[in-house]
DNA sequence: CTTCCGGTGAGT
DNA sequence: CTCACCGGAAGG
């Protein structure tokens, strides 16, 4: 049999099956999802396993064997495979790119190369017969006559020619293999004897000299349980050689097992019972429950307020998949994976929950993951990655917060886990629930238009149709949503108030202090930022290499580049005009901070944002100090807005409403309400009742006045129009081409080339180019223009946007384009990256 | 994306 | 005749 292998360069040239025998010892073991190592142009790379055939594409002289099988379990299944080349497909990526997304980074083996002294190289006498002084020969002897060529070029770096020139004569065999950056963790442990029996007899009739070992072997006899090797020497309070003692006698065995990282370990989790479901869950969840039984794969909004109960609905339903014997998939928003929501998982499902998310180290999550392929886990808690989880049967797949942008990967394999888990249930007769209390614009109007209530009788039949709306329009208990009051910092400034506190939200802070109650300040960040500028000429600092601002970090008194690393010291004058009025701001959350301290002495406040979220688990130490009233405000950005849900706190307070209501992306608007929305529900979830603060200059725009009245659907009525006059998803959908080049007209050239070569082929198509507004399809392509980042790292950047509606085939034509793009005679071909349904225009 | 290979031209 | 360098094609 042939094996269709995928190699792991992801160029377009390679972007193919390459055909490799299967020898007979791994057949059997090789199959559709297997990681192997195959030659590849002269030297040895890893690939996955697509497709076992029973003849190769090419004559079989050219054919080479599989060198090495990676795994023992495939790593991937064949569902897997299939999914990783429909996003190849829609996401326009390389197939590994897509296939290396789902397994965990532990696992992204690298070439590596074993050298051999051959035997031949030693006389009898031992010394070496061809190049008898070099040292690293003798330091390849004395490990043993094996080493690793990194090593050895490591060690020896003067060496590189004679140690080449070895190899070349067989003085050194070279065998090439695939690394993992990591391997599982072993740990010594300790056993009870095979046969207690005569191990007791045999310690009874010991001497009293080895009180200590006979110490040892009695605990292993009453305990039974393994115990790691460490852990024993310092529960008797003995060392390690004490214990091996006992081994050498017999009485005990010492074993290497693999040790499972536990993030979670040694922390209770409070088992929980499932709560009875108000009317409102009850009547989610019956619907949720008769569609589990049915097997076949359906969508639904679950639009619910915030404090609806969601979770609680989520929980109960995957319950009822794993009675199934079928796994459930939740996704959660990467900010939103606090501990407090884990926990709710956890308690409810205990062990068989493994949970995946970027502040685990690499090792942690390479654990979690064999978890869930080894079978020993039946839900998985996680991050926009989770959604490749090796289940075997899935039987669900939630996504709260569906609205959130962070679903969208941004480097490549740019997709988006809200379709990814759409076509993944479709595979496996699975439900997908959206849940969100702001839904985004295309997932309401593609259930809207199932339900007949056609949101908007214009409807794009691009949108998907066919998801089911539940909706929970009341919190849990009863309690009502909490009152939002518009302040309007322009009648603020006209009364004479120059504080970032208006006088409202001033009152209201200071009677939660009184009161012993807490708040959450909410700082909408965007638009915010840590930069220099010289207040006499208006000089501001740019990074050399891109054309950014720079941010100025205080600890180190540095100005940094995001994009490229690039970092200088901080100026002490203005470098332009020599001023000494040049200011360092710093974010906007420190200064509210200071600014708090100044008007509340004495007020205990934590700070959440990227310079203090950085640390691992420092997220999480705030939180509990906060959950433990040691504060008496959380300020922070974005991400005090998502999943928090603490008893005392009755006050929301947002600084500046409007930041990110009037940046350049169609988006604006959503993002702001969706923002505000989800912040407002962090008051009053408990007894006590919530007031919001919300400080704004457009008191009277759609999205915050609809915030302010908790409502969704005259938000979305007026958002959709819109839309629609715009021509905007969801009444299009759009493709993002970003070009970029060292040198400037040649990137403008290519880019114009492929502009209209794109035109040319929609033409041919016979597709019409400019929308009529009527919902018929369109392919209008726009551009090129240079990018909101114009150049970063040195490279120009340029962009193209597809906007298109209906099957008209979009990624297809921009496949051929790209292919028809005729070189750079002699330059650097212009890299090209294209984002399929973008999230972030700006 | 690397590596290989054949072609060229300068150097021994 | 050898060697370094380059550009283009192939990689199973």
């Amino acid at each position: 049999m042939i094996a269709r292998v995928i190699v792991d360069v992801p160029s377009r040239a390679t972007d193919r099956p390459f055909d490799y025998g299967i020898p007979d010892a791994m057949s059997g073991w090789v199959e559709v999802g297997s990681r192997v190592g195959v030659p590849f142009a002269g030297r040895v790379l890893q690939g996955f396993v697509i497709a076992i055939v029973p003849f190769a594409e090419v004559d079989s002289k050219k054919l080479k064997p599989i060198a090495e099988l990676l795994d023992h379990l495939p790593p991937l299944s064949p569902d897997l495979v299939e999914l990783a080349q429909w996003i190849s497909d829609k996401y326009c990526c390389a197939l590994t790119t897509a296939l290396q997304a789902m397994i965990p980074s532990a696992l992204k083996g690298k070439a590596d190369s074993v050298v051999t002294l051959a035997e031949e190289a030693e006389a009898s006498d031992g010394r070496l017969i061809e190049v008898a002084d070099e040292p690293w020969l003798h330091y390849v002897r004395q490990s043993g006559g094996e080493v690793r060529l990194a090593l050895l070029q490591e060690r020896f770096p003067g060496a590189a020619a004679s140690i080449k020139a070895a190899i070349q004569r067989g003085t050194l065999e070279e065998r090439v293999s695939i690394r993992d950056r990591l391997a599982v963790r072993k740990v010594l442990t300790v056993f009870p004897p095979e046969n207690p029996a005569e191990a007791e007899a045999s310690i009874a009739a010991a001497s009293s000299r080895a009180a200590k070992q006979q110490e040892v072997a009695r605990y292993m006899l009453e305990h039974r349980e393994p115990i790691p090797l460490a852990a024993l020497a310092q529960a008797l309070s003995m060392t390690t050689g004490t214990i091996r003692g006992a081994e050498e006698k017999g009485w005990i065995l010492i074993r290497e097992t693999v040790q499972q990282r536990d993030p979670y370990a040694g922390r209770g989790f409070r088992r929980t019972e499932p709560l009875s479901l108000t009317e409102g869950q009850q009547a989610v969840y019956d619907e949720l429950a008769e569609a589990l039984d049915n097997e076949s794969s359906r969508v639904f909004l679950l639009h619910g307020v915030t404090g609806s109960g969601k979770t609680e609905v989520y929980l109960q339903a995957i319950e009822r998949c794993l009675k199934d014997e079928r796994q459930a998939i939740v996704l959660v928003p990467e900010i939103a994976l606090t501990p407090q929501m884990v926990e709710r998982f956890k308690g409810r499902f205990g062990d068989s929950v493994a949970v995946m998310h970027s502040r685990l180290s690499s090792g942690e999550r390479y654990d979690e993951w064999r978890k869930i392929r080894e079978g020993r886990a039946q839900v998985t808690v996680g991050a926009r990655s989770a959604v490749f989880a090796p289940f075997k049967r899935i039987g669900l797949i939630i996504i709260d917060e569906e609205h959130e942008s962070s679903y969208k990967q941004e480097e490549s394999p740019k997709y988006h886990a809200r379709d990814v888990a759409v076509w993944r249930a479709r595979q496996h007769n699975a439900l997908v629930v959206l849940g969100s209390a702001t839904p985004s614009l295309e997932s309401f109007v593609a259930a809207s238009a199932s339900r007949g209530q056609e949101a908007d009788g214009n409807a794009s039949p691009s949108v998907k149709r066919g998801a089911t709306l539940l909706p929970m329009p009341d919190r849990v208990g009863g309690r009502p949503l909490p009152k939002v009051h518009l302040i309007d910092m322009r009648d603020e400034l006209k009364g004479g108030n120059r504080s970032m506190f208006s006088r409202q939200l001033h009152e209201a802070l200071l009677l939660r202090l009184e009161r012993g109650e807490q708040s959450v300040l909410l700082l909408n960040r965007r638009g915010y930022s840590t930069f220099v500028m010289c207040r006499s000429c208006g000089y501001t600092a740019q990074c050399p290499h891109c054309d950014i601002s720079l941010t100025y970090h205080q600890k180190s008194k540095a100005l940094r580049c995001h994009y490229c690393g690039h970092a200088e010291q901080a100026p002490e004058v203005c470098p332009s005009c020599e001023s000494e009025h040049i200011r360092f701001f710093g974010t906007g959350t420190q200064r509210v901070e200071e600014e708090l301290a100044k008007l509340f002495p004495g007020i205990r406040v934590i700070r959440m944002d990227v310079d203090t979220t950085t640390e691992k688990g420092s997220h999480e130490k705030w939180l509990t100090q906060f959950g433990n009233r040691e504060a008496d405000v959380l300020l922070g950005t974005q991400m005090v807005a998502k999943g928090l849900d603490f008893p005392y706190v009755t006050l929301v307070g947002v600084i500046a409403a409007d930041t990110s209501l009037h940046l350049p992306d169609f988006r604006a608007a959503e993002k702001t309400f969706q923002l505000l929305t989800q912040v407002a529900g962090r008051a009053g979830r408990h007894e006590l009742p919530g007031e919001v603060v919300v400080q704004t200059y457009n008191p009277e725009h759609y999205a915050i006045v609809s915030s302010q009245h908790h409502d969704y659907s005259s938000f979305v009525q007026e958002e959709l129009k819109h839309r629609r006059f715009m021509a905007y998803p969801p009444f299009c959908r759009l493709i993002l081409v970003t070009l970029s080049h060292e040198q400037l007209a040649l990137l403008i050239s290519e880019g114009e080339k492929l502009a209209s070569t794109l035109r040319d082929l929609a033409r041919a198509a016979g597709v019409k180019s400019s929308d009529d507004g009527d919902g018929s399809r369109f392919i209008d392509i726009l551009g090129p223009v240079a990018s909101p980042i114009p150049r970063m790292k040195d490279r120009y950047r340029f962009q193209c946007m597809i906007k298109y509606r209906g099957n008209v085939g979009a990624s297809d034509l921009l496949k051929q384009a790209i292919s028809l793009l005729s070189g750079t005679n002699g330059q650097p071909p212009v890299t090209m990256s294209v984002d399929v349904d973008p999230q972030v225009i700006l």
